[in-house]
DNA sequence: CTTGAAAATGAATGAACGTTCATTTATAGA
DNA sequence: TCTATAAATGAACGTTCATTCATTTTCAAG
């Protein structure tokens, strides 16, 4: 009888050198950039030597691709398995989902956007695919709407753009412990997007002739 | 009868030089980022050696400052000489006014938001008292229209910074010689943004039960 | 305990960085 | 034309950068 599978190899403690510079890098590249972020300040974080980042990651670019695709792919896993009330309905849910999600992954979040052009062109594509794929979801969401007359959207596709900058803001501002929680946001959120593609149109037009 | 006050001192090109870096500086922040571009491609894109840069600018940093500081006072500068029709809602103006504005000055829009975290702290304070005078303008026109009963808003300063980062977000996509034209995205965002402040809210509650 | 491979070290590499400065060049006013 | 000064040069400063590598340390498996 012997052991099966300890994939750990020898020398080795796991992977939890490569978990903590991906942590510290995060925090390093969402608060300062990541062109103003040094190997020895990720090293220093980790309290390892520059030179033993390289065991775990080829580049410094390296660890920015990691972070970002890993950042993308949690992000349509999250939606595919979130589980939301019977009753609620699908723009509800994207909407409560994206900033629930926005709030809770902020660093990873901010670092997706701002440093998309630190990104070299194959790893980029690749993240705007992704990106497209989730953009996809609420477009979707509101076509259907729209076809069975719930919504009123000119346009899904830039109604989606609308809506999703709308929400992703949110991090920008929003502070724990501020006079507004997180559900009061989702809440306040929720009714602007759904007044916004709702097909009640009537006296939205009006101009103070 | 002599010359008045002709400016320019013995030795002087003007200030040609220096606006000429500010050009050159704008166009490689806004693409690359102000961490990642140097004193030399600057000078290089003006066509004078990196040293001459210094008879301009005491710091690189300045340059940022420079265009960031420039940037927000001609932003409201713009919207307090900006002209409408007599019969255009203080909305509208507003909406029309920062789509159009946003669109013509990408890059300096672009800069001001993504490098803010590049500034000195007190350059940086600066920046955000100007962006929070421009916030007030929209918020006062929601809290008026509000008191007015003809919109309908939970927050204006949460819908102002709601709008806002809707708007902000178009130049992310939008694209001269697309299938929408500037005027078109103007009509879609305009229309959204009148609903989600509407008064009229019956229906948008309803749940797809 | 021995072994072997992964991980970490410590030192070094060449390149690029922002900035300085003594000197030269250009130019507007007298 | 002469003068004074702004502007530009060319070379250099010390520092920091990402990365490499021979060597040492760590540690799970046998």
């Amino acid at each position: 009888m012997h052991t099966i599978a300890t994939r750990s190899a020898p020398g080795s403690k796991g992977q939890e050198t490569a978990k903590r510079v991906r942590m510290a890098a995060l925090k390093r590249f969402a608060g300062a950039g990541y062109a103003a972020v040094s190997m020895r300040e990720i090293a220093a974080d980790v309290g390892v030597r520059p030179g033993a980042l390289y065991n775990h990651f080829p580049t410094k670019q390296d660890i920015l691709k990691d972070l970002m695709l890993t950042h993308m792919a949690d992000l349509l896993t999250a939606w595919d398995t979130a589980r939301f009330p019977e009753a609620m309905d699908p723009l509800e849910r994207f909407v409560r989902f994206h900033i629930r999600y926005h709030l809770e992954r902020a660093d990873e979040v901010f670092i997706s956007y701002m440093e998309l052009r630190n990104l070299e062109p194959d790893n980029f594509e690749i993240i705007e695919a992704e990106r497209r794929r989730y953009e996809a979801i609420l477009t979707s969401i509101l076509h259907e709407g729209s076809a069975a007359g719930r919504y009123s959207v000119d346009d899904p596709k830039v109604a989606t753009r609308a809506i999703i900058a709308m929400l992703t803001g949110i991090p920008t501002w929003y502070r724990e412990g501020g006079h507004l929680g997180e559900h009061d946001v989702e809440d306040l959120y929720l009714t602007m997007v759904r007044k916004a593609v709702a097909s009640e149109t009537r006296n939205f037009q009006t101009e103070t002739g």
